[in-house]
DNA sequence: AAGCGGATCGTCT
DNA sequence: GACGATCCGCTTG
C-alpha cells in the first residue's frame, strides 16, 4: 500500500532496456480505469534490445507494428502473442533507436494473478487501445515510483524465444512468489548500493548464484 | 515435475 | 501461408 508516489520521468527511459529492466523492478504500475484504480508492484522484467537483438520485435525493423519501438521513450508497446494475450511493453531510447521492456509479472495482493505477461495484461484489463499511450504521464496506465527498493534483483535469460536465447536480460524480485515460471538458472544478483539514490542503484557483486 | 499440443489472429515473407 | 516475447489442461513418469 504505497502512500504516495510519482509517475517516473522520461529521463528514466532514455537509457538502454538493459539498464531500464531492472531498475523497473519495484516501481508501480498504475491502471486507471473508470472510476477505479489499482497499484501493482513490477516483479518481473526483460529486456529486448534495439535491431541487433534477433528476439526482439524491433530486430525485424520499422514497421507499423514496431513503430512505438522506434519512437520516443517511455510509450506504451503492447500486441497480441498466439492470437489469444497481450504484452505489455514500455520504449525505451530516444526516437530513432528501437528497445523496449516487457512486464512480466507483478504483485497485486491476494486476489489478484499477475504472474506471467498474458495474465498481467488480462488482469489489469489492459486492451490494445493502449498502445502507444504515455507511461509517464498520470492517466489511464503509468508508471511511478514510491521509493521501494527490491533487496536483490536475479538475473536470468530470457522466456518463451528461439533466438538469441543466452543473454542474461531476464530480471526479477529474488524469491519473490509472484515471479512467473519457469524461473532458470540464476547467473547473476544485483543488489543496491548503500548510499543510492542518484541514477546507479544497483551493483552487480555476486557472479553466481550457489 | 515436466513435456506435450491446442487455442487463435495480427504481422510480415 | 507460417510463425510467434503465452497459457492451460492433459499426459507421463
Amino acid at each position: 500500500m504505497p502512500s504516495s508516489f510519482r509517475p517516473l520521468s522520461r529521463s528514466f527511459f532514455l537509457q538502454s532496456p538493459a539498464q531500464v529492466a531492472p531498475a523497473l523492478i519495484g516501481k508501480l504500475l498504475v491502471r486507471r480505469h473508470g472510476s477505479s484504480q489499482r497499484c501493482v508492484r513490477i516483479v518481473e522484467t526483460e529486456a529486448y534490445l534495439g535491431e541487433d537483438d534477433s528476439a526482439a520485435h524491433a530486430a525485424a525493423g520499422l514497421t507499423p507494428r514496431t513503430a512505438v519501438l522506434f519512437g520516443d521513450a517511455g510509450r506504451a508497446y503492447i500486441y497480441l502473442i498466439y492470437g489469444i494475450h497481450l504484452c505489455l511493453n514500455v520504449s525505451t531510447l530516444p526516437r530513432g533507436e528501437a528497445g523496449g521492456v516487457l512486464f512480466r509479472a507483478a504483485d497485486g495482493g491476494n486476489t489478484s494473478d499477475l504472474s506471467g505477461p498474458g495474465r498481467l495484461t488480462r488482469g489489469l484489463g489492459i486492451t490494445a487501445a493502449l498502445n502507444g499511450g504515455d507511461l509517464t504521464r498520470p492517466g489511464p496506465l503509468f508508471l511511478a515510483d514510491d521509493g521501494c527498493l527490491p533487496p536483490a534483483i536475479a538475473v536470468s535469460t530470457r522466456v518463451g524465444i528461439r533466438k538469441a536465447v543466452r543473454l542474461p536480460l531476464r530480471f526479477f524480485w529474488d524469491g519473490h512468489p509472484a515471479v512467473s515460471r519457469p524461473h532458470g538458472p540464476v547467473l547473476s544478483r544485483l543488489h543496491p548500493i548503500a548510499s543510492g539514490a542518484g541514477a546507479r542503484v544497483y551493483s552487480g557483486l555476486t557472479a553466481h548464484g550457489h
